[in-house]
Order: structure tokens, then C-alpha cells, then sequence
RNA sequence: CGGAGCGUAGCGCAGCCUGGUAGCGCAUCUGCUUUGGGAGCAGAGGGUCGCAGGUUCAAAUCCUGCCGCUCCGACCA
């Protein structure tokens, strides 16, 4: 990509309403433009990173055995009836009235249509077990919608759901999202920590949510900081087998937010040296809440005796636009955003300091091409800029590499490579610049 | 939902108290110079001062109502 075609409207000063750090640099960085309160429209380069995250929770849901579907952003208010949640859930759902006075909510979670998709085919043990996701935009209607996307009032959710035949499946179930979950937030360089939680108005008995730590986190938060080097399981688990060590081993060092915390309980299970109180981001959370919806939903499942009985149900959220924020907190420093290679709008950022000049030019057409080529998804700054505005741009966007290329390296057959990261440059000839990076 | 505050050019702000031709910086456009870490000079364009009423010879400014947005707190992927 061409900057010179792409849009970028980056800011040099920082729009007033803007607070924390992530929601500056967003807006900043020309990701996102708010719309209304909590409201906002994806801007190329954010919208670029919200796939690159939704891709990543998409494959380790995959991996896990999750199958993906679509539901629709509008339900029937009736369907809410059902289950008892349209008056229950209060002012932060959204309603809606059509045409012909049919009372719609715009879908701030979607347990009642799962439960009404899943039990108008399924009826047999033989059937289960089943973990049915999308990955959709949520309407809640936040008293107080902050921190730009951490916090929107639209904003995009991966929901899973699974149904078990007994409380055993189901926490096999639960296991395996969890392990999804540990994978999914690793693969995004993010150390996120599963905290023994409340349910909610979800409602359940078991429930973890998984905390990115960052001061300016919404949730108090108390652990074990040895949690913090647990090893991530890799790409070969075998979501089959029993997950239990693994969950056992996260789970039993101390780690919960404010609203389940034990002073006493954490005063004996960790050494002082070993604690940690701090604040952190929910970047998601997993649920096993049993028959509360198939029961009333009537979701009935015959198993090998004959015999019918609710489904075993589990609800797993990822907040896929929110941790954009949550990585941004996590990785940023003075002149911008720092993206894990998982996640970078664009691999290489290649900065012509000297557009019109032949050589230069050539150079980075060359650069540019090989690291199309390469599935490296350079964006190559040919904009007639200032070398300093250059510069300043693509550390604010943040992209992992640069590659800048001006008359006098040409003249010597060199180039500067930057790592974002660390600040480390290296003066080397353009083919080997390319090696690094893997072109 | 309680409390506080703010709406003036794309962004950041001044002007309001004490009514009298709507300003500054950045950004944008033109020209010249400059050219490896957010350049200099000269010029130019861009605003129903959130909306609606009211007071007044005259309203960005005073009054009333509405809308929008932000912050603190209580609540939540």
C-alpha cells in the first residue's frame, strides 16, 4: 500500500476528550473517529487491526472445536420473554419498535437465540457436544461510555456458546475455551490472566474473566504475580484429551478481581513477595451456567436413557474491538503505539525520504514489491512530507519495521532498518534488510 | 443514575464577566527558500459562534428551554 492512496488521517495534537493513553493513540494514529458517545467508525489502519484480532480469536475458536455461524444484530423482544431477561436486563438494552409495532432490542448478548437456534435441531446426546460462535456487533446501552473503544456502546464480541449433555461435558467444555482463551490472548503478545470472577447478569456458578493488567484498567485486581510466567500451551494441545492440569495450573494460584476477592484467603495462599494488587482490562470472560436458559427455553436433550433433560450450557465473551485498547495500554510508549507483529495494520512501514528522486524511488518500489510479494504488507510513505513528519508518522502508528530509504544510503547501497520495538537501527544493503524482515 | 463542566474553522484554544465589524496556533491551498526526527518567509481559503426562543437599536457575549459531548462517582465484553 501507498500512503500516498491510503487514508491516514493522523492528528498532531490530542483531540480533548481523549484520557487514557490508548483512546489518544487511536485517535491520534487515524484508527477510529467517534461517531456519537461510545459510537465509533473503524478508520482504515484500526479497521485493518480489528480483522487481524478477529482472525486470531477465529483460529484458536477453530483449533478448539468451535464452529462459526452469524446471528442477527436485531431479536425479537419475545424471545427475551422467554428466558425473563427483557425486563430484567433494564435500560441498557436497547429497544426498538418497527413498523408494525413488533417490539425488537438490538442484541446486547446472544444466549436466548442460541438457545432457540440450537433446540429447534438438536434432541439427542448423540448430537453433543456442540460449541456454536460468532463474531458480532453488541448494542449496550452504557450509562457511561469511556475510554473510547474500551468502553463503546457498539462494539464487536466474539460469543460462543456450548451445550453439553451432562455438568462433566460441559466443564470439558468450559476447559477448552479457557485454553482457547489463554492461546488467543498469547498470540496477541498479551498477558492476560484468568480471575476467578462474578457471573453477572449472564448469571452461572463458574465463571473466570481474563484480565489484562494496566493501571488504567476498570477492574481491581489481586493475584499471585507468579501467574505472570505461566507457560502458554502451545499450538499442538490437544483440546481432546483432559485440560485439566492446564486449568488446574492457572487456577491455583491466587488471582481475582476486587468483587470476589478474599483478604484473608489471599493472605495465606501467597508469600508477600509474591503479591500483586493492581488494576487490569476484562478482554474476556467464560461462564458455565448449567440449564439456566435451556430450562426455561425448554432446550431438551434425550441421552442414552431416554430420558430428556435441559441441555448443559456455557457462554464464552471476547471483546474483539475493546482489545485494540487493551493491547495499545499494553504496548505504547512516548511516540506511539508499539503493535505486536500479530496484530500490525501493516508489517513494514517503508519511508521514501526523498520522493522524485530516481534512485530513491526505485529502491523502495523494489522494497515495497518484494514485501507485497513476501505477505509482509508493507505501506510504503511516498507522500512529498518532511523527513521529520515521516519519521514521527510511522512511529505513532506504530508499525513493527522500518525501512528507511534516502539518496545517500542509495548512493551507498545501503538502508536504515528500524525495530519499532526496541529502537534498534541497522545500516545494511537492501537485500539484506529484507532477509530480516522475510521478504 | 447522582455530581461537575464544556459546545466558537479539521484539531487545540482565546474572546463572554463589562453586548458594538469573530480572533490566535497547528492543519489546508499558492509561491519562494529549505530538505535524515513534526522547517522559514510571504500570501490565500475556510466559521448559520450546538439548536430554538427571549431581552435589546445591536447577542458568540445577557435570560429561558432543548440537544450534544466530557469528567468524577455508582454499575458493566
Amino acid at each position: 500500500m501507498r500512503l500516498s492512496r491510503f487514508f491516514l488521517p493522523v492528528l498532531k495534537e490530542t483531540p480533548s476528550e481523549a484520557q487514557i493513553v490508548s483512546h489518544r493513540l487511536m485517535l491520534r494514529a487515524g484508527m477510529i473517529r467517534q461517531e456519537a458517545a461510545g459510537i465509533y467508525a473503524w478508520l482504515p489502519l484500526g479497521f485493518r487491526v480489528l480483522k487481524k484480532i478477529e482472525q486470531i480469536v477465529r483460529e484458536e475458536m477453530d483449533r478448539a472445536g468451535a464452529i462459526e455461524m452469524l446471528m442477527p444484530t436485531l431479536q425479537l423482544a419475545d424471545l427475551w420473554r422467554e428466558s425473563g431477561r427483557y425486563d430484567a436486563y433494564g435500560p441498557e438494552m436497547l429497544r426498538i419498535t418497527d413498523r408494525h409495532d413488533r417490539e425488537l432490542l438490538y442484541g446486547p448478548t446472544n444466549e436466548e437465540m442460541i438457545t432457540e437456534v440450537f433446540r429447534a435441531s438438536v434432541r439427542s446426546y448423540k448430537d453433543l457436544p456442540k460449541n456454536l460462535y460468532h463474531i458480532q456487533w453488541k448494542f449496550r446501552d452504557e450509562q457511561r461510555p469511556r475510554f473510547g473503544v474500551m468502553r463503546g456502546r457498539e462494539f464487536l464480541m466474539k460469543d460462543a456458546y456450548s451445550f453439553d449433555i451432562d455438568e462433566a461435558a460441559a466443564r470439558h467444555s468450559y476447559n477448552q475455551m479457557f485454553v482457547a482463551y489463554l492461546r488467543t490472548f498469547g498470540r496477541m503478545g498479551l498477558k492476560a490472566i484468568p480471575m476467578r470472577a462474578e457471573t453477572g447478569p449472564i448469571g452461572g456458578d463458574l465463571s473466570h474473566e481474563f484480565i489484562v493488567l494496566a493501571e488504567t484498567g476498570e477492574s481491581g485486581v489481586f493475584c499471585d504475580k507468579r501467574v505472570l510466567e505461566l507457560p502458554i500451551p502451545g499450538e499442538d494441545v490437544d483440546y481432546e484429551a483432559d485440560l485439566s492440569p492446564i486449568i488446574d495450573q492457572w487456577t491455583s494460584l491466587y488471582a481475582a478481581t476486587e468483587d470476589v476477592h478474599e483478604q484473608g484467603r489471599y493472605e495465606s495462599e501467597t508469600s508477600e513477595g509474591d503479591r500483586l494488587q493492581t488494576r487490569g482490562i476484562e478482554v474476556g470472560q467464560v461462564f458455565y451456567f448449567g440449564d439456566k436458559y435451556s430450562k426455561p427455553m425448554k432446550a431438551m436433550i434425550a441421552g442414552p436413557d431416554g430420558v430428556e433433560r435441559p441441555a448443559q450450557m456455557g457462554s464464552y465473551g471476547v471483546g474483539v474491538s475493546r482489545l485494540l485498547g487493551a493491547i495499545i495500554e499494553a504496548s505504547h510508549d512516548e511516540n506511539g503505539i508499539i503493535w505486536p507483529d500479530s496484530v500490525a495494520p501493516f508489517g513494514v512501514g517503508i519511508i521514501n525520504l526523498k520522493p522524485g528522486d530516481e534512485a530513491v524511488d526505485a529502491a523502495c518500489a523494489k522494497a515495497h514489491d518484494a514485501l507485497e510479494k513476501a505477505g509482509k504488507e508493507p505501506l510504503l510513505d511516498d507522500t512529498d512530507n518532511r523527513a521529520g513528519g515521516k519519521f514521527a508518522t510511522m512511529d505513532l502508528i506504530g508499525l513493527p519495521w522500518q525501512l528507511v530509504i534516502g539518496p545517500k544510503g542509495v548512493a551507498e547501497g545501503v538502508v536504515e532498518l528500524k525495530r519499532r520495538a526496541t529502537g534498534e537501527r541497522q545500516t545494511v544493503p537492501l537485500e539484506d534488510a529484507l532477509k530480516v524482515i522475510g521478504a
